[in-house]
DNA sequence: GTTGACTCCGTACTGACGTACGGAACTTAG
DNA sequence: CTAAGTTCCGTACGTCAGTACGGAGTCAAC
C-alpha cells in the first residue's frame, strides 16, 4: 500500500500538483490529515489508491462534459443510494454527448472538405468560409 | 439587397449583438461605416450578406474546435494565396478533432455502462467512479 | 417633435478551469 | 547536520469567450 505524495498523486493521475491543490480546494478530492512517521513535525499528507481511482475518474468525467461542479455531485453519489439521480445525470449528460459528437463528425466532414480543397491546386484562394457552408468544392 | 441593423445580423448568425460587438473588436468581422440616407446625423452601422456569412463561419468553426485567433487568421486566409497555411491549419485541426471524437465516443460508452449498471436494480449503490474504470459492471 | 426602441462605445464583470508566487514548514540524501 | 528539494497555504493572476452596464446618439412611428 503505497503512500504517495501529492506530486506522485498528480503524476499519477496525468495532472499538476496545483490542479489536485485545485480539486481539493473544490470538495472534489479528499485532504488527509497531514502524518509523519517519527512523530516529530506536522508531516505531511499521503494519498493511496482510491485517491488515483478519484483522479482519473474527474479526468474522464471531464472528457464527458461534465463540468467540475457536476462531477463533486456523481463522486458523491458513487456508493450512495441514490441511484435515480445518478441515472438521471447520465443520461442527461449521454443526450447532450451525441449531439457534441454529431456536431464534431459534422465539424470534420467540413474541414476535411477544406483540407481537400487547398491540397487540390497549388495556388489561387481557397474556398475556406463556403467549405463550411455546405457547398463541396 | 438587404442592409440589416446589428441586431438583425445577430440573430441570422444566431448571437447575441454583445458577441457580433465583440468578434468586431477581436477582429473577426468588419465594423462598417455609419451611415444615414439624410446625411444628417452620424448615422448607424449596416451590414450585409457577406457578413452573415462571416459569422455563421466563425459559428462553424469554433465547433471544430478552431480558437477565435485561429478563426481569424483563417477568415484572412479565405480568399487569400495561403493554400499550405490553410492547408496545414486545416489537417492540424483535422488531427486533434478526431481524438477529440475518440474521446468522446469513448466518454459515451463509460456513461452508458453507467447508466445501465444504475438503472439494472433499484437500490444499493451505483459503481460511478468503476464504470469509467472499464471495469464492466 | 416627442416617445420609445435601438445603436454605439468604453469599460468592467462573469464563469470555468486552472497556473503562478512566495515564504514558512517539512523531508530526505549525503 | 545541513543543503536541496517538497509540501503547504493563501492569494493573485491568466486565458478563453463572452455578457452586462450606462450614458449619449440615432432612427422610426405616431
Amino acid at each position: 500500500m503505497k503512500a504517495r505524495t501529492i506530486a506522485i498523486l498528480a503524476r499519477e493521475g496525468g495532472v499538476g500538483v496545483e490542479t489536485v491543490r485545485f480539486y481539493q480546494r473544490r470538495g472534489l478530492l479528499p485532504t488527509p490529515d497531514r502524518w509523519s512517521s517519527d512523530g516529530v513535525g506536522a508531516g505531511i499528507r499521503r494519498y493511496g489508491e482510491e485517491d488515483v481511482r478519484r483522479l482519473r475518474f474527474i479526468r474522464s468525467a471531464q472528457t464527458a462534459g461534465f463540468t467540475l461542479e457536476q462531477i463533486k455531485e456523481l463522486l458523491s453519489l458513487d456508493a450512495g443510494e441514490d441511484r435515480a439521480r445518478a441515472h438521471a445525470l447520465a443520461t442527461e449528460r449521454l443526450a447532450a454527448l451525441d449531439r457534441a459528437i454529431d456536431d464534431l463528425v459534422e465539424a470534420r466532414t467540413a474541414l476535411r472538405r477544406l483540407a481537400g480543397a487547398c491540397a487540390s491546386s497549388d495556388s489561387g484562394p481557397c474556398p475556406i468560409i463556403a467549405a463550411f457552408q455546405g457547398e463541396a468544392a
